[in-house]
DNA sequence: TGTAATGTCTCTAGTGACTAGAGATTCAAG
DNA sequence: CTTGAATCTCTAGTCACTAGAGACATTACA
């Protein structure tokens, strides 16, 4: 049994992040002391490690809440988890494709001014004021 | 001059955005009719497509901020603008650094089990549950 | 001119995933 | 037994909006 640091320290989660996933019902209320604080064991540490890779991984607290319950349950069909993966990652792809569009529209906006005018004359404030000067829809 | 609605009919910024915009200072406050209500005319229209095409290349509204006031005095140095341009393009690409990583890593995952099994079973639980099993830092 | 539909006003509160801080209490080390 | 660090609860702040309530203004049409 080690207090909230010490799982803190192993998980590298925060403290206050720690308590916030207890109140979103991702970790199931800790045991307390009889000075009221929590403690933890292997369990907790293995649910903490889990949710924090999760969080790594891009995974949002509502999808996490779902991989847990699963969890709790090893007889279910893992469907839903597949299902929540792969949208995960649909969702990191388009993330991706979005910023690469904006990447090269920046990259472009960045290179036209070397910052040595003045602000009337600026090709990234003129960039900004008009999208049609860019070469893709993003 | 036109009314509030005409304003984000034209900008596609919606309604209580552009309040809040004017609250956030990126916009000047409006003239009022009579009646209370905003109205505006071309240079508020520029303004609004300037702020909402830096937002759709991901410009922080403080980032804005200090555009627009560079916007507002055409004889200073642009070098801030570029500095901007320059950290978002940096930001940006940190970002897609990031995602690829983690689509990679979701890629495996998502492929690894084809959700007919049982969650005790599950490849993709395992994965989560363990960073071990990444092939890489993410 | 009257009326009804639509638009607009301000204000408050909610989103997601935390983070910061106050003030009180508890724990562990010496 | 004292001291200092850790922990407790609670509230509020972050960012960039979004939603909703209830009141008031404008516009279109009869
Ligand atoms: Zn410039
Ligand atoms: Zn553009
Ligand atoms: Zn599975
Ligand atoms: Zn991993």
């Amino acid at each position: 049994m080690f207090s909230i640091g010490e799982l803190s320290k192993r998980t590298k989660v925060k403290v206050p992040t720690i308590r916030y996933y207890e109140e979103m019902g991702l970790l199931v209320e800790a045991e307390r002391t009889s000075g009221n604080q929590r403690r933890y064991d292997k369990a907790g540490l293995e649910r903490l490690s889990f949710i924090r890779h999760a969080r790594d991984l891009g995974f949002s607290i509502e999808a996490i809440a779902s991989l847990i319950e699963l969890q709790d349950h090893p007889d279910r069909s893992c469907e839903a988890a597949t299902d929540i993966a792969v949208a995960q990652l649909a969702d990191v792809r388009a993330k991706i494709k979005r910023l690469k569009l904006l990447e090269k529209e920046l990259a472009r906006i960045s290179k036209s001014c070397d910052g040595q005018g003045v602000s009337e004359d600026c090709y990234v404030l003129a960039s900004l004021a008009d999208h049609e000067l860019c070469h893709r829809e993003h």
